[in-house]
DNA sequence: CCATTCACTCAACGCTTGTTGACTCACTCA
DNA sequence: TGAGTGAGTCAACAAGCGTTGAGTGAATGG
C-alpha cells in the first residue's frame, strides 16, 4: 500500500538502508558486542543471513553503519576554535550524528572502536595544539580541552545525566566557553 | 617454597583474593561483557567452576571486584573544592583505584555500570553545586566540571592518550585549575 | 513465454559463554 | 587413626552467538 511500484534494484537499496539504520540505532544503543546480527535483522524486518549476504561480517556492518568523529579543525583565531570544537563535539546546533554515538558507545570495550577515536581525537589534538599560540604546553592544553569536552559529551548523551539533559546545548556552550579559553592559555 | 604452613582458612581466602584481583584486572582492561569467568580463573589458576562457587555469578564477582567511583565532596571553599575534585577523578596523587576504572570501563555498556556511574556522578554534582557560589547554574556548572574531568580521565587512563600519559598528573591539574575556576563562576 | 537472475528465507553448523552437579582428595579434629 | 568437612577439579549442559549453504519464488529480460 505504500510504494505502488519499485524495481528490484530500488527495493535492494531500500532494505540495505534498512538495515544499516537498524544498525546504527542499536550499535549507538548498546554498543557492538551487545548488539547481535540477529536483533538488527529483526528490527529491519529481516533474516539475518541477509545482513551477512549484504555486508560480509558483524565488523563490516559496524563500519559501514557508523561514522568516525569529525576530524580536524580548521580555525585560526581562538573565538572561531571555541566554537568549532564545541560545534564537533555536538555541544552546540543539533548534537552528534547518531553514527558517531554508536562510535562512542564502543570506544572503552572494543578495540576497533578505540583505535578510531583515539585517532579522531589525536587529530582534533593536533589541529587545536596548532591554532593554539605557541605556549610551551600547546599540545596538552588541546588534549585538556578536546578531553573535557569529550567527557560533557559522553555525560549528556551516552550516561545522560538529568542535570545536562534539561538544558539547551546552546546554553551549556555558552557556560562552557570561558573555562576553554582559560584552558588554551592565560594570554587569550 | 613459598608459604610453608597454611592453614586450610589461610589457603581459601588467598585463592579468593587471588580471584578477586585477576577478576579486577580484567574488568578494567576489557569491561564486563568481554571478559569470561574462564579468563578470571585461568588468570587465577583455579577451575572456572571454583570462581562460581565462591561468587555465585559473574555478575556477583563484578560487584564484589569492583569499586565504585569517589563519592560526595567535602571541601566548601572553591580552592579546596577544585583539589578534592581532582583527586577523587584521579588526576592527582597516584590516579584512580583499579577497581574505580573496571566500573568506567563498563559504563557505556552495562546497565549496571551505568547506573552506578550516574548515581556516583551525581552525588557527586551535587556537593559541588552545594559548594558552589549560590549562582543560578550552580548545579549545571557543577555537572559540567564533574564530566569534564570524567573526560580527561577517561582519555588518560582508558584510551591511554599519547599526550596525557606522558605529563605528570600533577602538572594536568595545575593546568585544569583555573579552567575550573573559570567554569565554577565569574565570581571564583 | 520461458530461462535466468537475484532478493530473500530456512535450517543448521561450530564455537563460546555462564552455570551446574558429581566427583577427588588433602586437611581437620575428635 | 579414622570419619567428615570442605577446597578444588572435571565433564557436561543449555543458550546464544556469528556464520554458512542450500533452497524458494517473484521480478527480469530476451
Amino acid at each position: 500500500m505504500s510504494t505502488p511500484h519499485q524495481s528490484r534494484a530500488d527495493r535492494r537499496r531500500a532494505t540495505e538502508a534498512r538495515i544499516l539504520d537498524s544498525a546504527r540505532e542499536l550499535f549507538a544503543e548498546k554498543g557492538f558486542e551487545r548488539t547481535t546480527i540477529r536483533a538488527v535483522a529483526t528490527a529491519a524486518s529481516v533474516d539475518p543471513a541477509l545482513v551477512m549476504q549484504y555486508f560480509g561480517s558483524k565488523r563490516e556492518l559496524f563500519s559501514q553503519a557508523v561514522q568516525t568523529l569529525p576530524g580536524p579543525l580548521t580555525a585560526t583565531d581562538a573565538d572561531e576554535l571555541v566554537d568549532q570544537l564545541l560545534a564537533s563535539l555536538g555541544l552546540k546546533l543539533g548534537g552528534l550524528p547518531e553514527g558517531a554515538l554508536a562510535m562512542m558507545r564502543s570506544m572503552l570495550t572494543d578495540q576497533a572502536a578505540a583505535d578510531h577515536v583515539r585517532a579522531a581525537l589525536g587529530r582534533q589534538i593536533d589541529s587545536v595544539g596548532a591554532a593554539l599560540p605557541a605556549a610551551e604546553d600547546a599540545e596538552l592544553r588541546a588534549a585538556l580541552v578536546v578531553t573535557a569536552l569529550l567527557g560533557v559529551t559522553i555525560g549528556h548523551r551516552l550516561l545522560g545525566l538529568a542535570t545536562l539533559r534539561e538544558v539547551p546545548a546552546d546554553h551549556i556552550a555558552a557556560l562552557l566557553r570561558p573555562a576553554i579559553k582559560a584552558l588554551t592559555g592565560p594570554q587569550g
